[in-house]
DNA sequence: TTGAAAGCGCTAACAC
DNA sequence: GTGTTAGCGCTTTCAA
């Protein structure tokens, strides 16, 4: 249907060669020839069959950013940021929605997809390290996000344990000290909150402040109902805390709808905290105190590092790449930034 | 670098051709044939290569789902059910962020993409029925969402107008007189908001209630932001209103927060009402009042559709399709559903 | 500086 | 039921 390089070829009067070359650069086109080329490819409307192009080069253009929930708004921010590298990069990205499934995950890193795509960004949560160490397909592999280290691929996170420290330290420097967790996880999966569980006892112990179990909730997902009915349950506790730190924002907004409802004040009653700054957490009524990942920085560097390693460029620098986080104070731990 | 045809075509001693039947069902195949291309597909770990495929096909594969604003959580929730149903039908669904740009949503009209997917899922905001008509690329399009009318294309949208007589109809029937809409546009862009703003009038003037241009908000944008903003304007009016109806969810969070700091009670001096049944409605304090499209129904309708479209196959029905919505009430209006 | 031509991996029309 | 073969549109080597 479209107009192809015969076209152009056979309208300007030279070889296809000569028109591939004007249009890619590939080597040098006379001048007078390069514009009869050029106005022939104006004239009919040409573009290049991406495809055709792709076959030929053995690649397809196509990255693949496959993260574990799409609606989690942190994801959908992060997505916005990729697509845009990745255009500008001149690669097209298309969207994985794993759902957290282990089998979806499974799927992407042994290639079912494979042959279509470049490269992947992934953001595991339910493989660890021998499954992206047993992964048989040849593409390069960002891992984004989830704790899974040692393995012989470009990883961009944050610091999980560093950054609960931060939490925990400005939750105990407002002065509290029964302090709960909300987004533990059941099984061995989530290697990030187990960081970040990590991160929240060792944070207590560093404050003086004992270890109690039954602060930790467990949660099945992620989301704001899971963050609100864990709420509830520490609620119901005889000793209720004085202070939440979430999983994430999601779970930090559930926490707070729970308090909300059962008629105790934020930040006096309970202050909450929560991590990823999704743009939500500013609207909240009380406006949610969060630890905040640089995304703009995650989502550029693992496109870049991705699309390095497809067209085999040198990468310098460690594998592991830990971006940096900010706390920001609002108004459910009481004390906003200015 | 991948094993293709050929590899598995010398393995089991076959010609080409049998193995793609094997693979395609294009033909039928003998049993022990069969059994023996399988086992060389096994062994090798064989997967066609979809790019030539493509290529030969004339198709992609690919689709494009180009909406304004990924970070809306509408849209996201959009996003991942269009993207599994496209999944489900052998379709690769491509984000595209067309951030409301005109530019960028007359560039996916126009093709300068159009060359590697097969059809395109827009949710115009910018372009109207002129720019849709003067498009040359020639695969199929489905519009959602706006208000693009009287063009030879599929399209898939709430009845926009009706959507507001529910809301107008709801806040009237709780006993409110003094009805403000928050998200109308400056120009001629966002059809949807004209159609809400129409939908809002109309339903003021059947209840014998005065339009007043004062209570009508102008954003620029639609997000939290514009709508915080645009109550805090309204709030300073001499008589604010007693009601807001939002263009969409986030507007309406956006004045739910605006309120919330100006300290006015919602719904009992203001009652709230948005569009859209994002989830985050569900956990603001209060939880927002809100009408829900169905956004199973329209992401899978718009896949499905444009799948047709490529394929080539009969469509019955009429181009447009107004799919339904519900009025979903919650504390924001003071009257929750069961 | 330009042209001719060999495929990239696959499908489908045509043979047998 | 199976094989042969001509391309899909493009890039890139080899020649001129």
């Amino acid at each position: 249907m479209g107009v192809n390089l015969k076209d152009i070829a056979q309208r300007a009067g030279v070889s296809l060669a000569t028109v591939s070359n004007v249009v890619n650069g590939y080597r040098p086109v006379g001048e007078r020839t390069r514009q009869r080329v050029q106005q022939a490819i104006d004239e009919l409307g040409y573009s290049p069959n991406l495809g055709a192009r792709h076959l030929r080069r053995g690649r397809t253009g196509l990255i693949a950013l496959a993260v574990p929930e799409l609606t989690n708004p942190y994801f959908a921010e992060l997505a916005e940021i990729a697509i845009s590298e990745a255009a500008a990069l001149g690669y097209t990205l298309v969207m994985e929605n794993t759902a957290a499934q282990r089998e979806a995950e499974l799927a992407l890193l042994d290639g079912s997809r494979q042959r279509v795509i470049d490269g992947l960004i992934l953001s595991p949560v339910r493989v660890g390290r021998k499954e992206v160490l047993a992964r048989t397909a040849g593409s390069p592999l960002v891992l984004i996000g989830e704790g899974v280290y040692d393995v012989p691929h470009d990883h961009i996170a944050i610091d999980n344990v560093a950054a609960s420290h931060a939490a925990i330290r400005h939750l105990v420097a407002i002065g509290r000290r029964r302090i709960a967790f909300i987004g533990a996880t059941p099984g061995g999966d989530r290697q990030s909150a187990h960081l970040r569980v990590r991160g929240y006892r060792e944070a207590l112990a560093a404050a003086g402040l004992p270890y109690r179990p039954r602060l930790v909730a467990r949660t099945d997902a992620f989301g704001r109902l899971d963050g609100m009915r864990a709420m509830r349950d520490l609620l119901a506790l005889g000793d209720p805390p004085d202070a939440v730190f979430g999983y994430n924002d999601l779970i930090a907004i559930g926490a707070l709808r729970a308090l909300a409802e059962a008629g105790h004040r934020v930040p006096e009653d309970v202050a909450v905290v929560g991590i990823d700054d999704i743009e939500e957490g500013r609207f909240t009524a009380p406006t949610l105190t969060t630890i905040a990942p640089d995304k703009r920085e995650i989502g550029r560097l693992a496109v870049r590092r991705l699309v390095a390693r497809i067209e085999g460029a040198e990468v310098e620098g460690p594998l592991t790449v830990q971006t940096p986080f900010r706390l920001l104070r609002r108004e459910s731990t009481g004390t906003p930034d200015a």
